[in-house]
DNA sequence: CTCGCCGTCTTGAACGATCCAATCTGGATA
DNA sequence: TATCCAGATTGGATCGTTCAAGACGGCGAG
């Protein structure tokens, strides 16, 4: 086992102090070009890495951000997660930051996890997936100056902090229109209740859609929680009064169970869902995708901006979906 | 902002010395009782929090476990490894370990990844999810004495190192009994092609529970890559000849495929998935559950036995899935 | 010629915890 | 009263890095 090699080891070979081969790794340019290359040289030679612990006592800052996984609620939409923390791992690593995972059962526990993971761990960030109206994790967070960024806005004040979002309401209205456009006039939409952003969000560019197409919209939506059992109830609904010949969906769990509402009519309604999950994937159901990586790489842009004291980057990102076209529409 | 609480803060405020508090925290047996009262008293009127990085320098461990995320390859069975590192989280979370994520394209780039999360995080142990024959990953690792643990057997030699795995014999093999005590006779399989571990393990199962009802399974089963549509094929490709009245399929993609291809058939086919993943959950699939959960937490126990230096903790864990039914078998 | 400055490099101290060896305390024993 | 001992406590050194301040030589301006 060969011995540690530290700063001073790379000093001893390069024939210089520590503090100039520290200058070489944090402030290249304030050291002589010959000397950088030697050094330079020294530490490629004997593989030196540096210690973060060590670096973290000095600076104060760990090159850490934590993350949270959730305990894969319906399963459909956890799959979600899954790609966004792929795509952080990938865009922080290129950063020159680790995602650290954490979880909670409930908010109030988060917050203690966080006090936690800030005393012991001096993370410098956090990413936030999915925030309510007046959340207590993004308030706490905030007064204590701690960097985060949110994905999913921050509804009831877009300026409160940084966030990174899919423009849902772009999404269905691109779905709407692409039915409008295939023949369809009478498009429903099977939301959530009020009063949730993200689902008011996206049944009003549904809305807003067939409005500018000239259609009424009158008695053509329904709301109710998520599920598949929700969306097969709610679609028998629909096509008890004035059937529909095409429906949008908030979620791929409504979608589906819209799917299995409809199976058998003749000529087919067509179904699109929202947030292209794997299980859209597997039947063939068309369904809005929202682009994950490209959203986690701008979350780390945004934490980067931050947090290396660059304060002429944008604060919000509003990402475009894009519709992916299987079978169903 | 208050000021940073340290050991010397802690220590003032118990009018006692730092080591003191040290042993209150790390041998609390060897200090008297009112003593360790006091400081522990100081200690949450203070709300002290050891900072990881100072201990971390002093004792070389960084109480982190680093465990792999992974480009959501199928999508289907990507939301295992979502459950599996939820579970993984919250039970390193309960012992004292923090969950650190990273990402690789090939195993070369795995390797360097591992040498630098040791170099400059000093990674106390890494959790591997699926091995190969010969994985030169779980070799380096090795080499290098670095405690690690896969979820996943070696099937090349199981003594190889720790591992924690789910027994998909007894897996197949539940389903098939389950298919043979419903009045089924011709169970078919639909498996990968022989070579990995798994797949052969799991096309032993269903063998071996035909064979002990003396049923003979010649012409009974098929091979091929993972994916929907192969499933689909073969399905089809099975039915073609003596038509099978149940299928056993060694993952939920491959059975969602042969439901597509039984689609209208009566009486209507049985068919078994692997996995429970959500689409299994959203279509209404049988499949044989995983409990990862209980993975995830086996596998922070044998690697908190490893570092803890407990060795008499076993090194092999093989636990026994279930079988979820619902309504297509 | 001297002074100050700049670029380059070096030295000592500090971050907050643990380990080690030395010291203190109080009670039992000679 | 002096001695000893075990248990409890103390101060100093240390981990590897960065920060703050200073040293050194050369150069241009006064």
């Amino acid at each position: 086992m060969a011995e540690k090699v530290t700063i001073a080891t790379v000093a001893r070979h390069a024939r210089v102090s520590r503090q100039t081969v520290s200058n070489v790794l944090n402030a290249p340019h304030i050291v002589r070009q010959e000397t950088r290359e030697r050094v330079e040289e020294a530490i490629s030679a004997l593989g030196y890495r540096a210690n973060q612990a060590a670096r973290q006592m000095r600076t104060g800052r760990s090159r850490l951000i934590a993350a949270r996984i959730e305990p894969t609620r319906d399963g459909i939409n956890g799959s979600v997660l899954d790609r966004f923390l792929h795509g952080l791992t990938e865009t922080a690593d290129a950063a020159g930051y680790r995602v650290l995972l954490y979880t909670a059962t409930d908010d109030e526990r988060e917050i203690t996890t966080y006090d936690d993971l800030l005393g012991t761990y001096e993370l410098d960030a956090f990413v936030l997936v999915g925030t309510k109206y007046g959340d207590p994790r993004t308030e706490w967070l905030a007064d204590r100056d701690v960097p985060f960024v949110t994905f999913g806005r921050p509804w009831d004040a877009l300026d409160a902090h940084p966030w990174v979002d899919v423009d849902g309401a772009a999404g269905t209205a691109q779905a709407t229109r692409h039915l409008l456009a295939t023949g369809h006039r009478r498009v429903a939409f099977i939301g959530w209740p009020s009063g949730s952003g993200v689902g008011d969000d996206r049944r009003a560019g549904w809305r807003d859609a067939l409005h500018a197409a000239g259609v009424d919209p009158t008695g053509l939506h329904r709301e109710t929680e998520d599920g598949i059992a929700e969306g097969e109830r709610l679609m028998r609904d629909l096509l008890g009064t004035e059937a529909p010949t095409a429906v949008v969906c908030a979620s791929d769990s409504l979608a589906l169970g819209a799917l299995q509402a409809i199976r058998g009519i003749d000529p087919p309604v067509a179904v699109i869902g929202f947030d292209d999950t794997p299980v859209a994937v597997a039947v063939g159901l068309d369904s809005v995708s929202q682009p994950l990586g490209e959203a986690a790489a701008r979350c780390v842009d945004l934490l980067t901006g931050v947090l290396d004291g660059n304060h002429e980057t944008p604060t919000h990102v509003l990402l475009q979906p894009s519709l992916a076209l299987r079978h169903t529409a």
